[in-house]
Parts: C-alpha cells; structure tokens; sequence
DNA sequence: CGCTACATTGAGTTACCTCAAAAATTGTGG
DNA sequence: CCACAATTTTTGAGGTAACTCAATGTAGCG
C-alpha cells in the first residue's frame, strides 16, 4: 500500500533525519517521498542489491539480519521509527532487512535522494551522526554478546529495548504503552536469534526474571517492568 | 614524539581519508596535521572526553576496548594503517582506543578539522562512506560473536586479519610481509578479549588448526597460513 | 644464562545446548 | 461464545563445548 506522504503532520518528523532541512528546504525531500505500509515478516531490502529507495521508519520495528548458510540467522540490528535505513551511495552488503512488526515506512527514491543528500550538506551531516550512534550500538552489542552471560544478555536486551522504546515515546501515534508496559515486538525466538542463545535458554531466563518479580509477563508479547534498577544490575551482572 | 608531516610522500596517502581532498583543498588538511609516535600499549583516546585531536593510522594497530566493571574487557574493533580513529563532533561513548602495537598517527587537531569538514562536504561525504564500512565490519563481528562456535570464530579472525593485511599491502613500509606470512599483532590475550572466550580456549583451537596444518606458527606472533581455502572453511564451520 | 611474561596442556566443572514433552496463548470455525 | 487446532512458549532431563584452576613449557629480554 503507498499513500503520499504530508510531512506537516508526520508522526516521527521531530526525530527523523528529515528534520535536518530547514524552512524552504524542507520541502526538497517531501517531493520524492511516498509512504509505504509493509506487513510483519516482508523483507524490506535485501543486501547486495542496489535498492531502490531508502527509507524512515515511521512506525513498527525493523530487524537487519545475517543468514548462515545452515539456516541458522543472527539478528545484527533492530530498528525504530525515527531511524533510517538503506545505505545511500552503496548497499547493504550481506544483510536483509525485515518487518518485525507491521511497519510504516516514508521512502525516498534512491537516486534523487542522494542527489539531496549532496546538494545538502547539511543532510549528510545529519546522516553522519546518525550512523556514528548506530556504529556506537553495534559495539556496545559486540560486548553483550562477547562478554556476558545468558542472564546479563537477556536483561540487557529488556533494558536497552526499554529505554529505546522511551525515546520513542514523543511519537505521536506510538504504539508503546505507558507505565512502564510495553508490547514486545520480538517472538522469543528473535530475541535468541539477537542474543546468540537458544530460545529455551531465553525462556528459562526470562522466567528467572518473573520469578524473581523484576518483569511480568503479560500473554507473549505483553511485557511490565517491575523493577528496572534490579534489571539494571542484573544486566551489569552485579547480581546473579 | 611529534614530528612534522608531509603529505607528498605520505604511505597511506591513497587509502586514507584524506585523498578525498584533491588538488588545491589538499593543502588544507596538511596544515593542521601533525604526525604521532605511540608506543605499543598507550592510550590515544578515551572515550566520554572530547578529544583534542583525531587522526589516521598512518602504520601499526589499534585497538577499540569496553571495559566492564569487574575488569574484563571485551575489544570491540581493530584499525588498521589509511583508518580514521577519532569521532568528529562528538566523543566515542564508553570505548577506550589503545595502541596493539607501536603506532604512528597523522594527528589533526580537532576543532580545525571539524571546520574542514564542513567545509568541504566531499571530504564529509568520504568519511560517511568509511564509517558505513566499519558499521558493516560491526555487524559481521556481531555475527560472528553470537552464531559462531569457538573453532570457527578463530579461524574466522585469522582469515579477516590476513584479508585485512592484504587490503593495507598496498601501502609503503607496511610491516607486513608477503607469501603468506603474518606478524600477528595481537597477544592471545587480546584475541581472546575480541573473540569473547579464554585464553586457553584460544590457545587450543590455534593448536588444533596447527595441528592440521592449516597454520603455522613462528615464535610467539609469527603466523604463516598454509591452507587459506581450508581456514576459509573452518571458519564457515564447513568442517569440524 | 637466568628471569619474566606469555603460551600451552591437562583435569574437572559448569553454563548453556539439544532433544523431547507439556503447557499456554492465539486464532478460527461452528 | 466456546471448542479445537495451530503456534509459541515453557519445562525437564541429559549431554557437551567452553570455562576454571593449576601445572608445565617456551619465547624473548636484560
């Protein structure tokens, strides 16, 4: 489904890279949007091609993936609405990037985009920032998976999703609740693929979680958190 | 140890960041640079601080460290000779940039430089499209991190250090020597600080790798790979 | 040549994985 | 609205890869 686009009363405006061009210019990426509805599971781009437009997340969660050969998939990455995706002048290497959630998506033509882009520096310095705090996520994801047990890993993951969807939150239209309950977009099963564990190690210490009163669990995707400076610690493995 | 720079016959010139700058705009960089000698072990940034300066690896290696509370530290990149070290208009978070080797650097001060940036949008551009790499190089770590049994995630990193080599023999004074032999810069410590497992496991698989003759080594860092295509498999898990 | 730092090897333990079954949640058609 | 099927999650029992701790071996340096 494609709709157009009207950037006035756009949801994530404040928080997209858009938000870089000022005043008259503003309108300069508005002409080569669209918007764009993508049901949970499409992939949304898929690697080494050259894609056709680049896009913001308006609403929904992304994932970007690496598939092995044997099936078995690493998830390197999830993304937001406010954040960009694609990569403008290249591809995206071995990755595909997939709905986890149904999502909104306001695309840009990938030709006249770049051109934006280089006629803009401004743009391009936005983009900069923007990439530089996604290479700071990804390292801070290298030292989760590289040093911390399966219990750090998955309080981690509940605490850095927590906070991420709180960023989120100036989102007009956001989906995530309030009072500290939120709607987990991830099956148990992409949380393992994230966390390089399996999805009975990830139950299992979920469960620990609940017993121990620092979530609550509300049917599969429902999630409460109890005590958020205990899981704080607990993914600082200061407690076990 | 600072030493003045020059350009002309600069060994890393072609690959590094500074080649975006051409002709006459070359000169700009040139006169804020300042060349650098650390040895092996120093810290040239730390993160949360805005740094005075940022810089390229002109020869040696450099590591990106987390370190975790209770001391364990995880390495969550390497750089390499023509790599840009340094976030421009901000800090590095909580990473910690420390000489593997003895390193020189061509050091620019930092507010000049970020000047220069804005200045000149192709040299920005230049460095989107690095930072894009190494995001790509990230999540290719993540990857190995998190799916990889510890057999493959060291075959993997012998074959992306030696690949890496490579990629930096075009450059001049390089220490790396040809036909297959390697002046591995990391300890066993370090690589199993980056592969986030023991030293003793490391130790074995590096056994068993010799043991198969895929490898060789010469003293405690000399490395000489004998069947590319065979770690090559072993790092795809292919084979056990 | 001996000292120190680093690397290897060995034995026993453990955290996480695998395989298998039960339980819970969600969706669907009567 | 309820019963049933499909899907997802949880729980259990047993196995194994990687860890820990300890001892031995080897490079490199003064």
């Amino acid at each position: 489904m494609i709709s157009h686009n009207s950037c006035r009363k756009c949801e994530i405006r404040e928080q997209a890279l858009c938000s870089a061009l000022k005043g008259h210019d503003a309108n300069k990426l508005h002409q080569i949007s669209y918007r764009q509805q993508l049901t949970k599971g499409k992939v949304i781009l898929q690697g080494h091609k050259e894609p056709k437009w680049l896009a913001v997340i308006v609403s929904g969660v992304v994932k970007l993936v690496c598939t092995k050969c044997d099936g078995r998939q690493q998830i390197v990455g999830l993304q937001f609405p406010g954040d960009f995706v694609g990569r403008p002048f290249g591809n995206l290497g071995s990755l595909r990037v997939e709905a986890v959630t149904d999502v909104s998506l306001c695309c840009f033509s990938r030709q006249p985009f770049e051109e934006i882009l280089r006629a803009y520096p401004d743009l391009e310095h936005s983009l900069l920032h923007r990439i530089y705090d996604e290479l700071e996520v990804a390292r801070q994801w290298i030292f989760t998976l590289g040093c911390l047990p399966a219990r750090a890993k998955v309080a981690t993951f509940l605490q850095l999703f927590v906070e991420r969807v709180h960023k989120s939150t100036g989102i007009k239209n956001a989906k995530f609740s309030v009072d500290r309950q939120y709607d987990l977009p991830l099956s148990r099963t992409e949380i393992a693929e994230f966390l390089g564990m399996t999805i009975e190690t990830v139950s299992r210490e979920i469960g620990y979680l609940k017993s121990e009163s620092v979530i609550e669990t509300i049917g599969l995707r429902g999630l409460r958190v109890q005590d958020f400076d205990r899981l704080k610690a607990l993914a600082e493995c200061e407690e076990t």
